[in-house]
DNA sequence: ATAATTCTTGACTAATTTACTCGGGAACAT
DNA sequence: ATGTTCCCGAGTAAATTAGTCAAGAATTAT
């Protein structure tokens, strides 16, 4: 399990990016989101990079140039963006293979499993704009529980 | 967020004390559980006596000495053993301080606190027995959903 | 064209953390 | 006494993190 600055600033850029856009079209510059947000410019560029890669955000060179998200904020999903630029959210000690206990799988593993999915049906159910309106995640607002029960 | 091979170590370990003491009562080695579940003995070492002095484990020392379970399986929680041995569980920016953006919560602070509130929740309702058994939390037996919705 | 602007890429690095090992000591049972 | 087992602190190699830096490419404005 990795959530580390980088994912925590890759949260905190999107979320960033979102907001300008509802303020403004067009793109945004890493060095005013860096600013704002108070995240070192040169590290914003690796994020903002694999962002791009992930299809998650599109960017622009030169002058009026940046990055702007490639969808609407509500369909951006936070463990996407996370996933974009963790090495590893994988709970598991042997990253899903089963052979966490010499060769098979250890006491814990279904366990972490359990986990992972808990993590992810967390992470995949909140978009950009959830966060930033303040709601608990969208299923919410279908009455749907985030774990089911059966 | 935090969650290295030693909380991972930690879980099984526990996990494997607490099958050891369905079988014969009584303390079990380090040198059994680490040869069982493919720990190092020696980081073992470290690891139980965190838990044992976070009251979760009991020592004795001498011949049949060993460790076990201060408590019953089924009331000791996964959660309790990692933040007993890992260094941080929290997922902000700032360990809750809300200085996450120049001495300010950052726009992603609440988010991170509810992603907090999750994780912690999932932890702390599944026991040892629990895992053991394959049931999915103890909170669901009684039907009682883990996320509040309201 | 030229200059200014902004992203793009890859290499580099210091500090920190992780995942251990090792050795000597203390308590306990026989 | 002796062997067994935990107890504790120090030490360490490897990996990871959290960055920096510099040269280059695309784009726009003049």
């Amino acid at each position: 399990m990795n959530l580390t600055t980088k994912g925590k600033y890759a949260v905190t850029a999107a979320l960033d990016l979102a907001m300008q856009q509802t303020i403004a079209d067009g793109y945004t510059k890493i060095s005013d989101v860096a600013k704002r947000q108070d995240i070192p410019a040169s590290y914003l560029e690796q994020i903002f990079s694999r962002l791009r890669k992930a299809g998650i955000l599109h960017a622009a060179r030169g002058p009026n140039g940046g990055f702007k998200l490639s969808k609407q904020r509500d369909e951006v999903m936070i463990g996407e963006i996370i996933t974009a630029v963790e090495r590893n959210m994988d709970a598991t000690q042997c990253s899903g293979e089963g052979i966490c206990n010499s060769g098979t799988k250890c006491i814990a593993h279904n366990f972490w499993i359990d986990f992972n999915d808990n993590v992810n049906e967390f992470l995949m159910t909140r978009s950009l704009d959830d966060v930033i309106t303040n709601r608990r995640g969208s299923v919410e607002q279908t009455g749907q529980a985030l774990i089911a029960t059966g």
